[in-house]
DNA sequence: TTGTATGCGTTATCAG
DNA sequence: CTGATAACGCATACAA
């Protein structure tokens, strides 16, 4: 059995009181009595028990996060800022996955309770409603890209749909026509922003176009498998732009398997800005979010917001994606459309 | 404040035993009450304090996982793997990072004390004596690519050294002759095993040849600064062997750039066989590590021995890796060589 | 079937 | 400066 306070305490002859006013530095104590308990712990290997502590202090120094997936090169990026901002806050981390729907978040939600001081919620999957009624206004919480309920939560969101737009026009000023998106998850609330302004933005530049989507699940996978269909066309597009770089880098893939060159027959562009999207040949141009960036900030305004308390700041912040152009497109495109 | 089963208790008129009774489906009791109580619980949005449950019951419902990094790749599968194993089998996770050395690895052993039921522990920079004296035998663990003390902890790791050796072998077969080495980080025992296998096999199998080794932090970062440090040396190798996959993609992109042909100018392979091994271009020759599976197999062991208690059962496996060519090596090169 | 009382390991309040 | 002792929220042996 682990060394409990009682046993140091027996063991250096003072009380339980005694031991824990040694630790914890509070209240003034005999020099020799505070040595000789330290002592003892050590010896004991004594270690506090992080449950009995938090019960009475009322804090588990510990924090959340809820994500619908741990899994990828963005949950990676994401997490990495996250575990950056608990860790120098001198937090733990607890995390909980695989929400693809809101009876999970529900049920995660309600195991995190008396868990975690804060947390941090990515539910791509859940409508405001849901948020109203599940989301426990004792416990400090900061939504992640989810539809906010508007009041009361802070809130760190991605500007897809701006981001989608600039992506398009950028696409139409290289001279490309027919502009085919790859999609994410249909009920991913991301996916469905990207894809409007996809649509949006296109219907806008090119009324005689009609927007062509492909299915994807923001997988490299189904990116690839977007690709060979994609190659597969009767008449191949000019230009792909993938919801994510995880797709656009299975699709570049797919689509130089079949035989086309990117980017000379064909553009693919992403949105993400994934680490490997610095690296990857051909170029991916794509729209940075600072994932990482992104979870940071938005863990240390849980922070914030727990320490605080009686007088939680509200922060509300959309970061707008910055178009990374890697890809040369400008002339040669250009040129040919219009001989 | 959040409803506690005495508020509960008090609405429903019952005592806080009989909505512990209720909700735990413990003894027996009448139905209607039970139902009032159920009724009262939901309408109060209650949910048991997890503290309060686990001081009592000593049982946390929760493993712990101490790993080096959490980000990259390489962790995002083990994390997969890891996450799919507590989740199916009702645990949390709680995850912990950075421990870049021995004395953050024993903070972070003592800050998990008492809060999770067992742990799962990664630490390719500690060694047995370290375990041996930090690890508290009241809390099952479970070691991964971790020198093992020998003796009552389950362990699984990966043969880096023979995965190594039958890296270099498959060069040497292949006709390359001057197979240069990409290291990880000195101080990490997966690289040093690696290094270890590269060097033995070498001169095992072209005893004219000097083993050359180029530094690098398994980063792809660091994989492209060996690749262009690779193609500036006066006569280039036939062949990299990366320590792994993040550092050859990094490498590859690096020799390419700087105008040299792979596979045809010069061979590059690497370790791990992640997820956009499949599907990068030109295709990586790669030795598969089955990450997600073994984190998975390493959780359900942790699961078991925490259920157990009494009787721990220990078990050692040790993988290893298989070689997945992607990259024909065969015919051309050995009759290049042979001219 | 139900309620009372005790303890899990810790911190905090109050006397001494 | 130190030691009892009461919480914290919950589960359970025991009594009713």
């Amino acid at each position: 059995m682990t060394a409990t306070i009682k046993d140091v305490a027996r063991e250096a002859n003072v009380s339980v009181a005694s031991v824990s006013r040694a630790l914890n530095g509070h209240g003034s104590m005999a020099e020799e009595t505070r040595a000789r308990v330290l002592q003892v712990a050590k010896r004991l290997n004594y270690a506090p028990n992080g449950m009995a502590r938090s019960l009475i202090m009322r804090r588990t120094h510990t924090l959340g996060a809820l994500l619908p997936e741990l899994h990828g090169e963005f949950f990676s990026e994401l997490i990495r800022g996250i575990d950056l901002a608990a860790r120098s806050n001198g937090m733990h981390l607890m995390v909980s996955s695989s929400h693809g729907n809101a009876a999970e978040v529900a049920t995660a939600l309600q195991a995190m309770r008396g868990r975690v001081d804060g947390l941090l919620l990515m539910s791509p999957y859940a409508d405001a409603g849901f948020l109203q009624q599940n989301l426990s206004d004792a416990l400090p919480t900061v939504l992640m890209n989810t539809r906010m309920p508007g009041t009361g939560i802070s809130s760190f969101s991605v500007d897809n749909y701006a981001a989608a737009r600039a992506m398009v026009t950028h696409l139409v000023a290289c001279g490309h026509r027919r502009i085919v998106h790859v999609a994410g998850p249909t009920e991913n609330f991301d996916a469905a922003e990207r894809r409007r302004g996809y649509e949006d933005a296109l219907r806008a530049l090119l009324p005689d176009q009609r927007p062509e989507v492909v299915a994807g699940r923001f997988t490299e996978e189904s990116g690839h498998a977007a690709g060979a269909r994609i190659a597969a066309m009767a008449e191949p597009p000019d230009a792909v732009f993938a919801a994510n770089d995880s797709m656009a880098i299975g699709c570049l893939f797919a689509l130089g398997a079949a035989g086309l060159r990117v980017p000379e027959d064909i553009a693919v562009t992403g949105f993400d800005d994934i680490p490997i999207a610095r690296f990857i040949n051909p170029p991916l141009t794509t729209l940075r979010v600072r994932i990482a960036e992104l979870g940071r900030h938005a863990m240390e305004r849980l922070v914030a917001t727990v320490a605080d308390q009686g007088n939680p700041r509200i922060e509300t912040r959309t970061l707008e994606p910055e178009l990374v152009v890697r890809a040369s497109c400008g002339g040669d495109r250009t040129r040919k459309q219009t001989n």
